[in-house]
DNA sequence: CTGTTAGCGCCTTCAA
DNA sequence: TTGAAGGCGCTAACAG
């Protein structure tokens, strides 16, 4: 037989009071008399009472728990936002469902609705770009929304990020003066506006700043991978290019390994500045300069941001920028 | 006012048929005419409705959801294994609730708690140790429990692992065939069994097979993290060891660097094989020579193991282990 | 194949 | 300060 799972009920009855006292108490209602307090508390311990959660949320139509949706907990850049916001959530009594998505729109859309039906309090969205569909059924939802290290060209929910087009306009800035013509734009798809719009605008316009004609060859579209930052060498040393700004690590420590196992010198002969400062730029050899991201906060501040949506309180911002800044390293002279 | 939610009731209403026939499609319960199938289906769709999974997992005592324990997300061997979870559990339409504990035992018992609160059907426990309150819980709570890349020495609950006794034996049997007369062990707390019983025994018996007496002083209990790796150098280089097994990548990645960039030569002076294969043992110069780990199928798999306890299938072994093997890199000679 | 009827365990007015 | 009673939205027998 299944052990007789003690409900609120079995502990009013040992106690001589009503359910309704027994939920004021654990919900810690403040209109309850000291000694019926203690006499209730006594009986749950005894008991060993356990609330279950999904017949409160049931009846009070909170869960306490938000959804998380993530490309990659692999990754470490959306792994360090995650740790982010769960500590946060726990911080405020919430738990997180977290959900990989791959950036696949058909996933993120599936996951949307199951986390809908399971009633979340509230979504964290991380992703490179935002279909119109999954907008569609935010601005459909009552529930609240928080975009974390991802840009929402309409503006309509919360979000919390860097100034991806300044920080890479400073990244491109500095590479040009020390000396360089020809600097490498490395991205994911440029169809995501973080990569398409910010970064790359942010690029040109240090490129306009000093003169530098903008040119398509130097543009190259890739994978946030390592492999994919491996496979690059020849078409970015083909293309003419003595140094690069890249928008992620791992495909920035593949384009310098590949390009020091073959004999070029980093950072004599080629420079390279990364978007993340992950561990691994601080591993690879030489390490690798970067800009610097807050990505523990980016999580957290969205969370925080995300419980005061939840809570309807008054939001002087949704949209939050968070400062940025640019660690120098080996890779760079 | 609130968005009128739109219930099974309305869709029984507008289709003129009872709840439990709504019920019945929307669970693809086969005992429904085609033609009233359709019918509900239809109404479903213009009136938008969506389940209730808080609702139907108080009726029918399960959430699919299952809780997820985990020290660390922006660990990478953790979040692998988290990565192999998820998968599996979406496969079997499953969500998880992941909860950070940073192995810390009050922790623990906290987000176990309300993770049982929350009715998960299941549980992953991750984590380097575990404590007799946790392992009380398991045993007093119905909830099934499978331990993925952590060992029980009493064997309980399920669990997935691969033989780190074997691992550490074969690494440590590699370097001494090697030349090494004095082989560093470096690993996290002893305390854990994982270290001081099962990888600690491992290295012992390869240095037993080989006649080499073994010393405390050639024990280093650590920190997994990179900085612990970059600090330990000196006192590995005084104890007289020209190569080290270590038990983690970040960790050894941290130890090799440091002495390489103090000048001593890997792997021409010193060698190193470390445990888990993560991607900073192919991005570090020279490349780290490791014992491989699958981990995303221990994620995968401790994720299976745990959809067969919830589904009360008959299980032929509870501890499962999965196959190792030893990736030849640059740290060895 | 379909409808009726009880709950699941808790919260929340409304009275007392 | 406390109790009674009515849901929350859905599932699960049990009839028919």
């Amino acid at each position: 037989m299944e052990k007789q799972t003690i409900t609120i009920y079995d502990v009013a009855r040992e106690a001589a009071v009503s359910m309704a006292t027994v939920s004021r108490v654990v919900n810690g209602n403040p209109n309850v008399k000291p000694a019926t307090r203690k006499k209730v508390l006594e009986v749950i311990d005894r008991l060993d009472y356990r609330p279950n959660a999904v017949a409160r949320g049931l009846a009070s139509k909170r869960t306490t728990t938000v959804g998380v949706i993530i490309p990659d907990v692999s990754n470490a850049y959306f792994a360090s936002l995650a740790r982010g916001i769960d500590d946060v959530a726990t911080m405020y009594k919430y738990n997180i469902i977290l959900a990989n998505s791959d950036g696949d729109d058909k996933k993120e859309i599936n996951v949307l609705n199951t986390l809908l039906a399971k009633q979340v309090d509230g979504v964290i969205f991380m992703g490179h770009h935002l279909t119109e569909e999954v907008r569609g059924e935010f601005s459909r939802s009552k529930t609240p929304v928080v975009l974390a290290g991802s840009i929402d060209p309409d503006n309509q929910v919360g979000s919390v990020n860097i100034d991806y087009r300044e920080a890479m306009k400073d990244a491109t800035n500095a590479l040009i003066a020390s000396g360089n013509k020809k600097v490498a734009f490395i991205s994911g798809s440029l169809l995501d506006p973080i990569n398409g719009v910010s970064r790359l605008n942010g690029y040109k316009e240090a490129l306009t700043e000093n003169n530098i004609t903008f040119t398509e060859g130097l543009v190259f579209e890739s994978d946030y991978s390592y492999k994919a930052g491996l496979a690059l060498k020849d078409r970015v040393l083909n293309s003419g290019a003595t140094a690069a700004v890249a928008a992620d690590d791992e495909l920035s420590v593949g384009l310098l390994n590949s390009l020091t196992d073959s004999g070029v010198k980093v950072p004599d002969n080629f420079e390279i500045i990364t978007s993340n400062n992950s561990l691994y730029t601080d591993m690879a050899r030489p390490s690798v300069t970067s800009i610097t991201q807050p990505l523990y906060d980016i999580g957290a501040v969205s969370m925080r941001l995300l419980t005061k949506l939840m809570n309807k309180e008054d939001i002087e911002e949704k949209s939050i920028i968070l400062p940025y800044g640019l660690v120098k390293r080996g890779s760079t002279k």
